[in-house]
RNA sequence: GCCGCGUUCGUCUAGUGGCCUAGGACACGGCCCUCUCAAGGCUGAGAUCAUCGGUUCGACUCCGAUACGCGGUACCA
């Protein structure tokens, strides 16, 4: 078997799209499988529209989805690397131009000096008389004369490629089978180089992939329809044809083809919402494929090692976040501490910048929270589940103080013996331990529900209704400024309970037994 | 319009002629665990395998038609 050299050809007019990622991977994986090249290259020539921040953009989601590649830019410090080079289209120009002039040499090709206004109004008439929109090949057989009849009038011409006519042109597409499509339902010749010279996608893809030798074309099936274009294209240039695998589109939920419109598709998004790569790459993979086992939580090396292109799925599939999500908890879950940690730095230092909370943790305490956290965490940015521990000033909502099943008097009475029980058992130690068996024996005491002390406290210390578990939390805080918050809540629900005091006999009688 | 591709639970999928009264996962419901939230365990509901016809002893699996959806049809990529 010959050689295989596959590729990633995206082009810097956007942030990295998931949709480029997905195709990314794929290849990323065949290629992987079967001890195959990789090769990114960038196509570039739509100047009004690439970017040098767009550029990268997805150069650094492709590192940090981990899809390295072989050849190409940004390995490592060089500027670039690889025999084929080089791999920025607009760095090739002068090879476009060369084959452009072989093709025009070789009748392949011709100049079209038909104006677009011209074209337009063609493919107008058509669409009116409901015929298929294509050419009309007016200017395929041009005299030298016509030629120079036009050039007087001051057109710049484009280069057409020919399409024979009546062809039909099949091939094996290794994840959709033998197709077949008609050179006559093609749109008629192809330009190929623009007015001002510039070349098009079509044929850039044609000339490069044929230059870099790609044993396997693997994209998008939007291009299905555009393949025969290409074989022809190869042909023409004496190019063997590569082997093509046309991959299912990511949806949107309406089943469109997955658009910034409809969906978030910016990789950087993802990232900036606390999912991490593997699970990213794992959710990826799975979208369009799978290893036909039940396995499904699985590194890009397991990923690669059951790779198989000829098992990729035809039908396209809607992203579904809720089973990344899932994905992701299943992954942060698996990380090593000290990994974590490292992981949650940057969430944590944005909400340190929103002044959401007024100090960092160090490592150490980081670490010792996270056998209650790790588990609770389905996004890296879920961190925000313990702001409360680094916040000078808590603020409480009085509304939430006070359990379902209690009123504020109630409530105030419980806080307050709590709080002193606590104080309490903290004079000789402050370990989750220690702390919980006195307040159980409290409730029983009262009886009272653990659960609706336990709220109105967690509430007390956290501002939260949902939290870790509340002793472990309570650890986590300290003694001091646990006891603050205590009586912090104590103070608002005395203020809350004022008016109503001297009616209200549940109150006195809890601040008689208090 | 023309051409191409697709169609199994809400979603991602398993299934390549009998193992399927269709399996798994996410999401959803219940139970267990439980101080809340998670996590975990158990469990429930959820798919006339788009429709119709054919081939076959037998079809989700093969063939055809239809419907619907999507993609392509640019001096975009």
């Amino acid at each position: 078997m010959t050689q295989v050299r596959v590729r990633i050809a995206p082009s810097p007019t956007g942030p990295l799209h998931l949709g480029t990622a997905r195709t990314a991977l794929f290849n990323f994986l065949f290629a992987r499988h079967v001890g195959g090249t990789f090769i990114f290259r960038l196509e570039d020539t739509d100047q009004a529209r690439s970017t040098e921040a767009f550029e990268l953009d997805i150069l650094e989601g492709m590192h940090w989805l981990g899809l390295t590649w072989d050849e190409g830019p940004g390995i490592g410090d060089e500027p670039e690397r690889g025999a084929y080079g080089p791999y920025r289209q607009m760095q090739r120009t002068d090879r476009y131009a060369a084959a452009a002039r072989r093709l025009l040499d070789e009748d392949k090709a011709y100049y079209c000096y038909c104006t677009p206004d011209e074209l337009d109004a063609e493919r107008k008439r058509q669409e009116a008389a409901h015929q298929p929109t294509r050419y009309n090949g007016r200017c395929a057989h041009l005299t030298a004369a016509e030629r120079a009849a036009f050039e007087a009038e001051g057109r710049k011409p484009v280069v057409r490629f020919r399409i024979p006519p009546g062809r039909t042109i099949a091939f094996d597409d290794i994840v959709r089978g033998h197709v077949e499509i008609d050179s006559d339902a093609l749109g008629g010749d192809l330009v190929i180089l623009r007015s001002d010279g510039t070349p098009l996608y079509h044929f850039t893809v044609a000339v490069d992939d044929a230059a870099m030798a790609i044993s396997h074309v693997i994209r998008g099936e939007d291009h299905l329809s555009n393949t025969p274009k290409h074989i022809l294209l190869f042909e023409a240039m004496g190019a063997p044809i590569p082997l093509f695998a046309h991959l299912p589109l990511i949806l949107n939920p309406d089943r469109t083809k997955m658009s910034k419109r409809k969906s978030q598709t910016a990789v950087a998004d993802y990232r900036a919402q606390g999912f991490i790569p593997e699970a990213f790459v794992n959710y990826l993979a799975l979208l369009g494929w799978s290893t036909g086992t039940e396995e499904e939580i699985l590194s890009i090396e397991e990923l690669a090692e059951r790779f198989d292109l000829a098992t990729v799925n035809r039908a396209g599939a809607i992203f579904d976040r809720n089973r990344l999500e899932w994905l992701n908890g299943q992954w942060i879950r698996r990380l090593e501490p000290s990994d974590l940690i490292d992981r949650l730095r940057p969430f944590l230092q944005s909400l340190a910048d929103a002044d959401r909370i007024d100090r960092l943790p160090s490592d150490d305490e980081i670490r010792a929270l996270l056998p209650v956290v790790q588990e609770r965490l389905p996004t890296l940015a879920s961190v925000e589940l313990i702001d409360f521990l680094f916040v000078r000033e808590l603020t409480v909502d009085p509304g939430l103080l006070v359990p379902k099943r209690w009123d504020a008097a109630t409530t105030l009475g419980a806080l307050s013996i709590a709080r002193d029980t606590i104080a309490e058992v903290g004079r000789v130690s402050w370990e989750a331990e220690e702390i919980e068996p006195p307040l159980r024996e409290l409730v029983t005491d009262r009886g009272w529900k653990a659960g609706d002390l336990f709220m109105a406290v967690r509430v007390a210390i956290t501002g939260k209704t949902a939290t870790p578990p509340l002793f472990d939390v309570m650890v986590a805080l300290g003694y001091e400024r646990t006891l603050e918050r205590l009586d912090k809540a104590v103070g608002m629900l005395e203020a809350l309970t004022e008016p109503v005091e001297n009616v209200s006999p549940a109150a006195r009688t809890i601040r008689q037994e208090g």
